[in-house]
DNA sequence: TTTCCAAACCGAAACGTTTCGGTTTTATTC
DNA sequence: GAATAAAACCGAAACGTTTCGGTTTGGAAA
């Protein structure tokens, strides 16, 4: 049905080979240059990738596994990195892995049958396991927004560490001392490392924040809402509360609502990722930002250093970007 | 390197077709089934889809084109199709278009190139002119959320003027009468029908909006918080306002709260789309709603139909879907 | 005009599958 | 145990490229 390089051959006259070259940018006569795009034009011919990426074991093809398409954080992101890819010539192959490492793994399966070149992947579990096969194929694996704690890969982290601390010592400059924490699930490397920041600034003052100042949400919006319940009822001298990660921050403000706290004369609070919904909010919210095309434009960009050979595969790369902190309304000085 | 059938049938003692008639669901005597089974696990053999694909002429790829994937509507769309397809062995590649039609144009040939077996496109121009060389090849293009003006397609579309019409007749029953519409850009499949729904409405009550009530935004946050201010200051005498997309929902209601506007009390609004946010704005906002789910899952099952040959090439099916009213307290009876 | 060298050209083989048509094996029946 | 039908098996060829090693060509230098 559709043209191949032997049907311009053919009609041009000339060999496979130079049909071939001529494809990948080598050297033609000029007259035969012309032949053959006219042959091109003619025949509508456009080089088969698939029988290229079988004869080159190249597909051109990099995998992306994510936890939520459906997150802005990781949309976000990857639309960043879709971009780059294909300016690249790279196409992008998608798995949303429901936030399941199982379901991680299975992807990881599906893409290299595939054979993509490369892999991509916010890791929803903490193990890497099920990508060490791929790996031992020579072929990179680029990690974002979190580490695999048995595996070696390229990464492009964000220092989640230094974001909530920097959003403690603002609540701490404002004479907050009783600061609640929406934390993430337990073992998410994200949420320790968030965690942690937030018992560093307070260290850092001097001071021992109460254990019931901190609980632990599951990154969902209902999540959110009920940690912001619960924070507000145990700690009745609680002045402000960090949400530490979008979903919970939106969970938090409904629940606010909902209880008729007034934010932030009754409760300072700072949320976190989304600057849309942080403006839309009354009084605007102040929140920690995460570079999202950043960290998408670099963790592509290594994707294709390792591809071109660029970057040399036994140097691995790991780059962490700073947050942001964009000023609301809702952290009130006392 | 990696292991290939050959290797198994060496390994086995059996013929090329039997392995492959093994991997392909095809009878195989118990003892050599244990056999070829063994040497998968012992090789570690996977078939390669590159040459499959090859030989078959089919990849198991759909390609899908979008305005913008950091788009929650978009997003949740995808999520659900990439879903579907993968329960089905397909893969999902996708293109980010950036609303731009020119570039759905070189998605579609880039994908084409790839030999991808079929295009699930969320279209951004209404011109699908770049798609008829795919068409031809028989290859299936299913369209969401809008139709092109020129070339016929599967499609799985919303009752967007029904949705519209819904929304401004539980104005006019609250005895509104001033009712601004943000509406989308000029020559948009879904801001020209929710436009002619918000027309319909009135006509069917026997009356005639001002024409200064309807203002055209672009669909994104700027540009809806613009025409809210627009309309303000131009309708003195507007008692409620629908914004027709959810970027121009969060605009509005942005620069409502700026121009210290009591939302219900000095103006009745009806938003779009995002449940969540409707959820977490205060008052919860009166939206329409769209079955994003279920449009995915529609679209996907139709190429899937397409791709086997369940449904014939030549009938081409449209489906239609209802959307919703989430009542929130955005409404006041007059 | 001849010589010579680099540039351009060439076809066959290979990549890892599926499929076609034909052959062997197995199970069944008598 | 022979005859038969059905099931299982088999290898070669093909899918559309790239690449290897070798051949031809064009044009500059002599």
């Amino acid at each position: 049905m559709a043209a191949t390089i032997k049907d311009i051959a053919k009609k041009t006259g000339l060999g496979l080979a130079t049909i071939s070259s001529y494809l990948n940018g080598g050297n033609v006569r000029e007259k035969n240059r012309i032949k053959i795009e006219e042959a091109i034009q003619e025949l509508h011919f456009e080089v088969n990738e698939v029988a290229r990426g079988l004869k080159t074991n190249k597909t051109k093809i990099v995998g992306i596994i994510i936890p939520e398409l459906n997150n802005i954080f990781c949309a976000e992101i990857i639309t960043e990195v879709e971009d780059v890819l294909r300016n690249h010539g790279y196409a992008a192959m998608i798995c949303d892995c429901r936030t399941d490492s199982g379901r991680e793994a299975e992807a990881v399966d599906f893409l290299d049958k595939r054979r993509v070149d490369g892999l991509l992947v916010i890791p929803s579990g903490s193990s890497g396991k099920h990508v060490a096969a791929f790996l031992k194929k020579n072929k990179p694996v680029v990690l974002i927004d979190r580490d695999y704690r048995d595996v070696m890969c390229d990464c492009v982290l964000v220092d989640n560490r230094g974001a909530v601390r920097d959003a403690v010592r603002r609540l701490l400059y404002a004479k907050h001392r009783n600061i609640g924490l929406i934390a993430g699930p337990e073992g998410m490397y994200t949420a320790e490392e968030r965690l942690k920041g937030y018992e560093a600034a307070f260290k850092e003052a001097g001071l021992t924040p109460s254990e019931r100042l901190v609980i632990r949400g599951d990154y969902t919006i209902s999540g959110g809402a009920g940690c912001m319940r619960a924070l507000v009822e145990r700690n009745p001298d609680m002045t402000a509360v960090i949400a530490s990660n979008y979903e919970m921050t939106m969970g938090a403000i409904v629940e606010a609502h909902e209880m008729e706290l007034k934010i932030p004369e009754q409760l300072s609070f700072v949320g976190f990722d989304n600057l849309d919904f942080a403006r839309a909010c009354v009084p605007r919210l102040s929140i920690v930002t995460q570079p999202t095309r950043e960290i998408g434009r670099r963790a592509a960009r290594l994707m294709i250093q390792k591809l071109t050979g660029e970057l040399p595969p036994e140097i691995i790369k790991s780059e962490r970007l700073k947050t942001g902190f964009v000023e609301g309304r809702t952290i009130r000085m006392r």
